[in-house]
DNA sequence: GTTGAGCGTT
């Protein structure tokens, strides 16, 4: 009740994950624990933040423990008014039950645990730590680190440029873009000499004199 | 001080 964001995330496979749009920018997970919590147990509430601004991005995710909890409170809180904006609440695309979640909407598909793809192998993943540890690292050399020769933060570093771009290329608003132009006002350009073309200079030497004494 | 379709980590 009080370790919202402040302990670490409880186990996923016993949650539910709701998807609540629409939420007003100040709006908190503080001031959505008491609305989603009196629709049954929440487990946590994450909302995401950008990361160059630190603002909400308008939408929060609410894990509920049990499911027909999270069916009340997407029959209860979807539509409902917060803070003067009528929030969407549904159930989350992507997550852990995402295999349980169409449209929206939960799938009653699944009979019993036996796992998604029918015949689970637990074996494997019944080692120690250090085991499942080695074995990841294992993986990491004999692929990614020849397919990609690279280390796994340059993949995020990527995701999330691609992500921006993603954002701004959708065109949002004209405004947006304008709002910003005019707080950024060209950051990237001062003189147009040094960002123009790189000028190393490994050597401001004469290189005629070396030359001159080769020849 | 702004914005509003969408799918998530400290």
């Amino acid at each position: 009740m009080s370790h919202l964001g402040r302990s670490a995330p409880p186990p996923v496979r016993d949650s539910y994950s709701l998807l609540v749009l629409n939420v007003p920018f100040r709006t908190t997970a503080d001031d959505l624990l008491p609305l989603f919590d009196r629709c049954g147990e929440v487990i946590n509430i994450h909302i995401p933040r950008d990361r160059r601004t630190g603002d909400s991005r308008g939408f929060a995710f609410v894990r509920y423990k049990y499911e027909d909890e999270a069916q009340k409170a997407v029959d209860r809180l979807d539509g409902r008014t917060v803070d003067g904006r009528d929030i969407m609440v549904q159930f989350a695309k992507y997550g852990p039950n995402a295999e349980r979640i169409n449209k929206g909407r939960i799938v009653e598909d699944i009979r019993k645990p036996r796992g998604p793809f029918g015949s689970p192998s637990p074996k494997r993943r019944y080692r120690s730590d250090y085991r499942d540890r080695d074995y990841r690292d294992d993986y990491r050399d004999r692929d990614y680190r020849r397919s990609r020769s690279g280390s796994i933060e340059r993949y995020e570093h990527d995701r999330y440029q691609e992500r921006d771009y993603h954002r701004r290329s959708r065109s949002i608003s004209p405004d947006y873009d304008r709002r910003h132009r005019k707080n950024g006002r060209s950051p990237a350009r001062r003189s147009g000499s040094q960002s123009r073309s790189y000028s190393p200079t490994p050597s401001p030497s004469r290189p005629r004199d070396e030359r001159s004494r080769a020849l």
